[in-house]
DNA sequence: TTTGGATAGTGCTATAATTAACATACCTTA
DNA sequence: TAAGGTATGTTAATTATAGCACTATCCAAA
């Protein structure tokens, strides 16, 4: 298999063509069709054909594709063959709306561990899940051998977290602080900014007629 | 002022550069640069040039930027200039935590309703906004000309709570039910999907090597 | 067995976005 | 007042992405 670049906007893609394949398999639909793909998450099917072109051939031309295998094909590109241990730093409102977030369980990520700076939540458990002072983290995150670490603290203390993170061995970073983090290359850095996805939303609004 | 298309990566990134101008500003810096801005976010200079030039010349040749009138000039540009009257539909964890998130308001925008189908959380303040049922979304948002609306219900009543947004006159919405929701073109849409995030992440700490 | 209809895969074209290079303008200093 | 240094604004080139059209393949029906 050649290993041409994938453009993030196809790896978006495919999941959200996995989450659609999962509703059509559940309605009992065996075989379903680029055309079908398409209209059903809001693309074009030549689009869908293209994502799939990356990763092999997975229809039967004449045909379509079948459900499940496609489903089964796109987790695996995705990596979802395997349960993902995520940790969790930071359990204000955000934090604790993440750690009962279903979908992660859905997909595959399991939260095996929490941490918080703040004495009062040291103790207490979420989902079964007990949080621990924030100076544990590293010998936690390497016994469990956790790859996935989801940021939810303050701005302030953001690249300290992320410091600790990184030195703990997790290979990839799901960042919600407000702030710009330096990471080094070999990790992998996603921001999820909410204010930012308001500030699109308003530039859009104005009709682009406000400057 | 001409109305070429700007690029979505364009707002996103101004609304980065806002935020880092903000944090420059704090520290008392008066002028800076280009080259400045892009090593504080991450992008190249000629990018930031760029995506300024889109909306005109905010700099002096052979000095750089004022930082307090750049950043003016931007939260504008993403129309920041005046406040958001923001609806909440949804109170689960989620979106408590995104009514207290206060990145929303340092930036202009207000949550001026909230709503929720649970009868046991009608009545309940949130940061001192009532929890109103569901039915009266629509009398509510038209009286107060919310322009805005955040999405944070579960993905099978998510259609038809954002038909109820569009028909009280919202013309944005902020989507965080994992679904794919049809809406008229006119209506400004973004979706955030938690999982989608963390499968993007796995598939590139794959090394793109999983399939 | 052959033909028609349908749909995947693929190469090419066009569009968009990023990067790089250059020319312009401003401030400072001698 | 003139010259040098510096950083912007802008144009050109490169790269990346999406769209389209065509070809190959399969199934079903006559």
């Amino acid at each position: 298999m050649k290993t041409l670049k994938i453009p993030e906007a196809t790896i978006i893609r495919l999941s959200v063509y996995s989450r659609h394949l999962t509703d059509v398999d559940r309605k009992g639909i065996i075989t379903t069709s680029s055309g079908e793909i398409a209209d059903g998450v809001g693309v074009s099917p030549a689009q869908v054909r293209k994502d799939l072109a990356y990763f092999g051939e997975f229809g039967t031309r004449g045909v379509g594709y079948n459900v499940k295998d496609l489903r089964q094909h796109i987790m695996r590109i995705l990596g979802l063959g395997v349960e993902w241990s995520v940790t969790l730093v930071g359990v204000g409102n955000l934090g604790l709306a993440l750690s009962t977030y279903k979908g992660f369980r859905d997909r595959g990520f399991v939260i095996t561990s929490i941490f918080d700076a703040d004495p009062k939540k040291i103790g207490t458990k979420i989902e079964g899940v007990e949080v621990l002072p924030i100076e544990q983290l590293e010998t936690v995150v390497k016994q469990n051998n956790t790859q996935i670490g989801i940021v939810a603290v303050p701005a302030s203390v953001a690249q300290e977290t992320v410091d600790k993170l990184i030195k703990s061995g997790v290979s990839a970073i799901l960042n919600f602080a407000p702030i710009v983090l330096n990471v080094p290359p070999e990790i992998e850095l996603r921001n999820v900014d909410l204010a930012v996805n308001l500030e699109v939303l308003t530039f859009n609004v104005c009709g682009q007629r406000c400057y």
